[in-house]
DNA sequence: TTGAAAGCGTTACCAC
DNA sequence: GTGGTAACGCTTTCAA
């Protein structure tokens, strides 16, 4: 195929290429017939602007980046979804990179991202304690998920301990007292702050004294295995809060193949409210986030920071909700 | 940020913008010390090739499309994260864009992708029957998931019929004799070649009568509704083969309700076997795809292709396994 | 209201 | 081996 070009239209048109383009772009000090003459002929010629040249004179080209631990992730899937129709809206495009929670990964992935032009980036960071982890990005950015203690970013994320203080205290709340949390080894805002939750309600139970504090840290895989291995040696385990839903069902998985009654002996609560949910059996009792409005909102900021637009407001907090099903 | 451009490395050194270019790009016809020269003063000024130039040139940018229904959707998640893998081994990004199903979605994204400058597409078409609605595609593309009857596209996709027959074989074998299947609405090759592996079992079972195909239209969410409205107004069903998970899950939530049991009064069968399968009570017996095999194949070739290479083979066909649990 | 020309950063052709 | 220059397609002064 034969590229149309703004100036095979002017050609055609015996016009100036300058002409075109001001008709084209709806710009001021253009006779109105002629940009009507313009716009037709060049629809019917089939033009289009080539986005490489515009953005080589400095415009922008309407791509996103989005940089996640993995996009087959229930939770990011959901958000990445939110992101997409609110980036669509705005005519922009999403440029997908999964870390797999590699850090390294990331870093390469900021630094190719920018090189494709990328008009700004979406990323939940990997670490997030060292602020300076962001510094290679030259271009606006949000942080998704992710909480820098003190940091000017931008950030969509939860109240991380108030989902986990949610689900603590309404274990507590329907008798338990022996309950574990399960979590990742990684130090990440949602690690800690559901940890801190979790902790801060069995401190209000306790009257500060936070006596019973049981904390496990697995993979997703092992979540099952390693809260077995824990149950089996100590015993007496009523309640477990796990870090997300895929953690709650190995660990229900595993106490039923141990004999334990889910929610009967053994109360389970997971975190995020993925669809599937509500599926497995005892119907799964979650701590709910709105991931739609989490992508959409970091898209809505950026695309407000892309165009140069100042935010007054730089943090935006989503606070979840218990659902509370079968399982706890 | 001020942008390092060659023209700045080759003013520091004393050379030309052309030197500097060949230098850059392992060009003969460089002095072995220039070369060294001009690369060492690159990457301390911090320079970084501007990739829309590179572009305008005709150079390619590295950016795949993807146009899928939905990415959330577990399946597409997958597909997905198996496509972005394989990209980023090549050097290459994904452009991601859903389309709901929707086709003039479909049509709109694709235009919008070249525009972009995409290097190639992978596209699951809304509509699989008419060759032509490719047409509007002038790069370089491999259908992903469908097929596309007598057409040269290159595709890469599942042997439905096999998968509908696998399915409905072991419910006959296993002494169900009233199944009922439930599909989509949509005319396209996952549900045609589903349904036909399902009446192939049948008509195989009753020699060549195809006297009990019950086949029921649904969108996921109603599949439960449906599924309960024809067992309420026909009775006696003893299996179901559900177009996916999603549905296998709806019917089973469905049937429990109005008090049947899973698998014993009916078995379900699902398709695709997404991860959640297994949490599900009673787990679910389901059509097992390899998602990552998807992905990673359709973009290995879209790449071959974009590299100009011709391939003699153009369809690429997996076979299902059946994953039996106790679903049915 | 329109046109000519410069320039964005890069590559490639052609001289030297 | 190296340098000058045109060209990729577009936008944007500056004149006319």
């Amino acid at each position: 195929m034969v590229r149309v070009t703004i100036r095979d239209v002017a050609k055609v048109l015996n016009l100036s290429v300058s002409t075109v383009s001001r008709a084209l772009n709806d710009k001021e000090d253009v006779d109105e017939r002629t940009r009507i003459r313009v716009k037709t002929m060049a629809r019917e010629m089939g033009y289009t602007p080539n986005l490489m040249a515009k953005a080589l004179k400095g415009k922008t080209l309407g791509l996103l980046g989005v940089v996640i631990d993995d996009n087959a992730n229930p939770f990011y899937a959901e958000v990445v979804k939110g992101m997409e129709r609110e980036a669509k809206r705005h005519g922009f495009h999403l440029l997908l990179v999964n870390t797999a929670a590699d850090y390294s990964e990331q870093v390469f992935a900021i630094d190719f991202l920018q090189n494709k032009g990328v008009d700004g980036i979406l990323v939940a960071p990997v670490k997030d304690t060292i602020p300076n982890e962001m510094d290679p990005i030259k271009v606006p950015f949000v942080i998704v998920g992710r909480h820098f203690e003190n940091s000017t970013f931008t950030e969509v994320y939860n109240d991380e301990v108030l989902g986990g203080y949610l689900a603590t205290k309404h274990l507590l709340d329907s008798g338990r007292r022996k309950i574990v949390t399960i979590q990742p080894e990684m130090d990440i805002f949602p690690t800690r702050g559901r940890t801190e939750g979790y902790r801060k309600a069995l401190r209000e139970f306790s009257n500060g004294l936070l006596d019973e504090s049981l904390e496990l840290k697995s993979s997703p895989e092992e979540a099952g295995l390693i809260l077995k291995r824990y149950v089996d040696s100590e015993g007496k385990v009523d309640a477990v809060f796990a870090y997300n839903d895929m953690y709650a069902l190995e660990a229900i998985a595993s106490l039923k193949t141990s004999g334990f009654k889910v929610p009967e002996d053994v109360a389970v609560i997971g975190y995020d409210d993925i669809p599937y949910a509500v599926y497995v059996s005892p119907a799964l009792t979650s701590v709910a986030l709105d991931k739609d409005w989490l992508g959409r909102t970091a898209v809505e900021l950026l695309i407000k920071m892309i165009s140069g637009k100042v935010l007054k407001k730089k943090k935006y907090i989503q606070k979840p909700v218990l659902r509370v099903r079968d399982s706890g």
